[in-house]
DNA sequence: TTCGATGCAAAGCGTTTGCATACTG
DNA sequence: CAGTATGCAAACGCTTTGCATCGAA
């Protein structure tokens, strides 16, 4: 991983190697507090200035995404091979899912062609109740 | 329009009146300081916390739509009977147009079916290039 | 030794809120 | 008249930035 921040030209220290190692560790759609509370159990000295300039400088380097989701802060997810997925959301517990459905990205496609437009990105959330989160609110 | 405000149980006042008025005719997907703005031509005395206010309250009231796109800031949607819409943005002019597509929707429903959601809203952005600015790349 | 990276605290941004005053019902 | 709505400015929560110091190259 410090490969990675050589080659783009950046210089490789100890707190960015920390966090990107705990924010790959971390799993997906960690918020910058998440990610600063985590890596402060490694390496206690770390600000949290660090941790936003390196989550930043990640997602510039193409290694990590910025998402907005609706409650309000950023969201970053590791950005390994895999292709582009949506997300579904639990509005109860926060869950979140990915899903990634082609015949949806053809007919966003189509729609765009029609009005003119050129899509570049999406963004496609869907917000709702998890399987476990139906459940519990039946009873 | 006033009609509104007192069925909900609001009250009606001169600010709530000028700021329901122009945020109607002001179009769609007006942000609050674009609103702010606009209505202090017609009444310069309506400071900036009314302006928040009465949004959240027609957003309450059922009247507005509230949506955070990737600018960063909120915008406010005005809501009559049309059904749901989502959104095609060009990320260079920031035109915004709605479309709205049953068979996308529905594709929506059974993914998300798939993985045991129950899909209350969602969220579809479209960003790339308007038919105008696709143009103007080109020259 | 040089210059980017860090930590801290302060600033920034859009948005919200506390409070005394103004106005609606 | 009672109590909500307003305007102002201060507070807010998340994120960014200025600056002196630290550390990688």
């Amino acid at each position: 991983m410090t490969e990675y921040l050589v080659g783009q030209g950046l210089r490789s220290t100890n707190q960015r190697d920390t966090i990107l190692k705990i924010f790959i560790e971390a799993g997906r759609h960690v918020n910058a507090e998440e990610l600063y509370v985590l890596v402060k159990k490694t390496n206690p000295g770390i600000g949290y200035a660090t941790v936003y300039r390196t989550l930043k400088l990640l997602a510039e380097a193409g290694l990590a995404e910025e998402r907005r989701f609706d409650d309000g802060f950023t969201r970053f997810e590791y950005k390994n091979t895999d292709g582009h997925h949506d997300h579904l959301i639990c509005t109860r517990c926060g869950t979140i899912m990915e899903f990634e459905n082609e015949r949806i990205e053809t007919l966003q496609r189509d729609v765009a062609r029609g009005k003119g437009f050129k899509v570049h990105s999406h963004k496609l959330e869907l917000y709702g109740l998890c399987a476990g989160c139906r459940g519990k609110k039946r009873k």
